[in-house]
DNA sequence: TAGTGGTCTAGACCACGGG
DNA sequence: CCGTGGTCTAGACCACTAT
C-alpha cells in the first residue's frame, strides 16, 4: 500500500512517503472510518501499520493539522478534525474591534432548486457550459436578526441524491457535503466587494424603505475539496451596517 | 545563545530550540545581517554554528517558511523572503471569475500628518487613549486609474523619526518599516464592510456625480509584527464597481 | 562533482494527561 | 504509572542546481 520511491530502482516517479500516508489518511477519514473527535491511532501505532518511522508518520499528521482536517492534544491523542463551517474562520464584530468575540450564527435553510451554472460559474468549477446545478438558499441570523444571505452552487451530477431534508435542520453545506458525500472543504478563494442588494433578496434579509439604499458586502466563494475537486460556487451576502466581517489573511 | 531545556536539570522552562533558533534568525534578519533574495547559511552550517542537529535547523527554517519570511529552491539555498506587500496575497479580480492573473498596482504618495489614536485604534494597538499617531494617506491606481485609497496609522511614539520622504517613490509601508525600523509585518486582522465613501474622500478617488453614490469596500486592518507587536491599523477603501478583492481564507 | 534542500530511519528523552 | 504527542540527534540517501 505504502512504499517509497528510494526502494524501487528505475520506478516511476512516486509521492513521498509522506503524502502517500497524508492521502491514506484522507480516504479513511472521508469513508468515514473515523467520525468527528475520534481519536486517530498513535503515532506508534500508524507507523507500524504502514511499516514507515514514526517521524514519517508525524510529518504527514502535521500537515493534515496545518489543513484543519485533525487536531492534536499532548498526552491524549489525534483526532479527527470537525467540518469546517460554512463561515470558516471569519467572524463578525463590530467595525473597529478587533478583540470582539462573536455572536454564535444560526442558519435557517429556505429552498433548494435545480438551474444551470453561469458561465463563471462552470470556469470556476470546471465543469462545461451551462452544467446542472443544484441551488442552496439559507438565511444566517445573529441573535435573531438576519444577518447574510447564501446562495450555494453545488454541481448537480457531482452530488446527485441531494435532498432538501438534509438542510432542513439548519445544518450547513459543508456538513452535508461531508455527510452525505465524504467531501471536505479545505481551501477557499473569496472575492469581496460591496454591492447594493438586488431588491427581491432585500426582504429576506428584513430590508425594507430607506434601508434598500444601503450597501451591502458581497462575498464570493470558490471551494475545493480535501482532494483538489473544486465543489462549490457562493454567493453571499453580509449586512453590513452594524457588523465587519473579519478574516486573518495568509 | 542557544540551549536545550533538557541539558538544564531544575532550570526554569525554556523555548523548544527550534524555537529559540527561529527568533535568532528573525533577530539576525531584522538587523538587516541578510537583505532580500540573499542566502542563508546551508542547514549544515547553520547547524554546526549553533551546536544543534541539521533536523532541529530544518524544523526552525520550515516555520520561517510558512510565516513568510523565507522561501526554499531546492538545490540551491534558502532565502530572504521580498517584504510583503501592503497587499499581502490579495488581488482585484473581475467578480466571478477566479482564475484571473491581477493588474500590478502602483502606488502614490498622498500626505503624511500626526494625529491622536481614536478610541479603538487605540484598543486595538494596545496604546493609551488619544497616544499620538502617524497617518500616512495613499493612492493605488491598476493601470492608471484609482482602485484604492489607503490610510495608515501608525504609533508615533514607536517611529519616532518617520519621514514624508521615505514614501515618496511609490514604496509601501510595510516596505517601510521594514527598511527603516526593522519591523517585518506577518499577521494582519482584516474587517470587510460595505459602505458609502466620506465625501472628502470620494474626489481622490475620482468619483463625482452618480458616482458618489457607489458603495465602496472598506478594510480595517490591524497589522501585527514578526514578534506579535501591533504596529499598524488602516482604513483602506476599495472601489468594486468593476473589481473584487481576491482572498485565500484561512 | 560538489553543495544544497528534501526525505527517511532508529533511537532517545521530555512533557502532558489520565488512571 | 503508562501511553500519548513533542523535541532532538546522528546518520543515510535522494533530487535538484550549478560548475
Amino acid at each position: 500500500m505504502i512504499q517509497s520511491h528510494y526502494m524501487i530502482a528505475n520506478a516511476p516517479r512516486r509521492q513521498p512517503l509522506y503524502v502517500q500516508i497524508k492521502q491514506f489518511l484522507l480516504r479513511r477519514i472521508a469513508e468515514g472510518e473515523w467520525l468527528e473527535h475520534d481519536a486517530l491511532p498513535s503515532e506508534w501505532d500508524l507507523a507500524d501499520e504502514m511499516s514507515v518511522s514514526q517521524g514519517t508518520v508525524r510529518k504527514a499528521l502535521t500537515e493534515l493539522v496545518a489543513d484543519g482536517l485533525l487536531y492534536r492534544q499532548q498526552g491524549k491523542g489525534t483526532f479527527v478534525a470537525p467540518v469546517l463551517s460554512d463561515w470558516g474562520n471569519a467572524l463578525l464584530q463590530s467595525p473597529g474591534v478587533f478583540d470582539e468575540l462573536p455572536d454564535r450564527l444560526s442558519c435557517e435553510f429556505l429552498a433548494i432548486s435545480r438551474m444551470n451554472a453561469s458561465d463563471d460559474m462552470a470556469v470556476a468549477l470546471q465543469l462545461r457550459r451551462h452544467a446542472p446545478m443544484f441551488r442552496v438558499r439559507q438565511l444566517w441570523r445573529g441573535q435573531g436578526r438576519p444577518v447574510a444571505l447564501d446562495e450555494a452552487y453545488l454541481p448537480a451530477e457531482r452530488f446527485d441524491g441531494m435532498e432538501a431534508r438534509w438542510f432542513r435542520s439548519g445544518v450547513g453545506v459543508y456538513a452535508t457535503l461531508q455527510q452525505r458525500f465524504g467531501v471536505r472543504v479545505v481551501e477557499r478563494r473569496e472575492q469581496y466587494r460591496a454591492v447594493m442588494l438586488p431588491r427581491e433578496d432585500a426582504n429576506l434579509l428584513g430590508l425594507s424603505g430607506a434601508a434598500l439604499e444601503e450597501p451591502v458586502l458581497s462575498l464570493l466563494r470558490l471551494s475545493v475539496s480535501s482532494v483538489g475537486e473544486r465543489v462549490e460556487w457562493r454567493q453571499r451576502y453580509c449586512l453590513s451596517r452594524d457588523l465587519a466581517l473579519l478574516q486573518k489573511a495568509g
